[in-house]
DNA sequence: GCCGACGCGTGCAGTGAATGCAAATTTACT
DNA sequence: AGTAAATTTGCATTCACTGCACGCGTCGGC
């Protein structure tokens, strides 16, 4: 048999259940406007339970967060020889603004409007910065004394926060080619600022 | 006299009381440690004038924060004709450096040591980060539609995060030349960027 | 100097998120 | 079945935060 017990699949079923619920209702009526105790009844579960599942109510809303965290981590360590990891970030990019529903723009859109998510999102993207960096330090053969991917990486991730919120403006169809369009600048802006720092500060010899 | 009544210094002698109070007891026995109750009894005030004078907790962990903001916007407004944005931002780092105090290291530690409070610090982060675009469009001359003021901005900000985060691990003492000799790749770094983005993606004529 | 208007501090009651604990229910294994 | 384990749940509690209303001092005009 492919699966483990009834009980992980219940587990499973369990948290599906609580997450879609929460988003939907998220994006419904507003994140402050929905409570614990709405998602539970949602779910047909407690609200005790729920903390079961998540640590807290703003890790229901970014739950798919970390699937997106391990399939750029996947894209990062599988990448060819000859594709450095600003290109895979490139095609990461430009292949997931395809999949994007309708709910996934409303909770986008609910996030940015708030001051206090807007800054939880920010710690989750640094997350992938984090994953950028080691992947950046790797293609530059760099020393933990080398800075130079830690800077790239949280200019890549600023950059792109700057790029979602000026997408969010105009209407959600983006082709492929209209949102390569928007990344390219970005990936050279770092690429060029990349080549003029110096190098590693120090190289003990 | 140059005050204005009674009322309004008591106000803001109150004010610091309670950002005194709560500042030390951060320090003291951290952030999540210490209740708004013991920031009242420390203050001599009642739990709910606190709200009064800040909108949350955090703020009163953030409250210097802003000071800092409109020391750079003042910085940036007054520059002269012939010092762009970054050679701004390059002084005013190098000079707010120097005047750290004891007491700004270890709140910054226990910022950094949690989650949750960095990223409401990169939010206020963000605010300097707006006083930088503007500062850096009006350098370039760009018009709304152009975003490479804020995509270096960003890059800034998230650049001189990485810096701070490098930084904590050194001892304190830090000279205006090394941090100097810190700041001037980044500045670098994001000038060359600049240089590399193409211009502003459409100028209708 | 008196008095009304206003602002400020405060207590009280209540909401919502989050945690610890122990009982109850469900699942797994023999 | 029957026991051991995990899962779910209710209950009590803490803490940040808010609305409301009352009291007290300050500030203005007279």
């Amino acid at each position: 048999m492919n699966e483990a017990g009834l009980r992980e699949r219940k587990k499973r079923q369990t948290r599906e259940a609580i997450a879609r619920a929460a988003l939907e209702l998220f994006a419904e009526r507003g994140y402050d406007e929905t409570t614990l105790a709405d998602i539970a009844a949602a779910a047909g579960v407690s609200t005790r339970t729920i903390f079961a599942y998540f640590p807290g109510k703003e890790d229901i809303l970014f739950c798919d967060f970390q699937a997106l965290r391990d399939t750029l981590a996947g894209a990062l360590s599988e990448r060819p020889a000859g594709k450095d990891a600003l290109g895979t970030l490139r095609d990461f990019i430009v292949s997931t603004a395809a999949a994007k529903t309708e709910l996934d723009s409303k909770l986008a859109r609910i996030v940015a409007s708030d001051e206090t998510l807007s800054s939880h999102k920010r710690a989750r993207l640094s997350q992938l910065q984090e994953l950028l960096a080691a992947a950046i330090a790797d293609d530059l053969g760099s020393g933990p004394d080398d800075l130079r991917p830690q800077v790239a990486a949280a200019s890549l991730a600023a950059a792109f926060e700057v790029l979602e919120r000026h997408d969010r403006a105009l209407p959600p169809p983006h082709t492929a080619e209209e949102v390569a369009a928007a990344v390219d600048p970005i990936i050279a802006f770092v690429h060029a600022g990349l080549q003029a720092l110096p190098a590693p500060p120090r190289r003990p010899a």
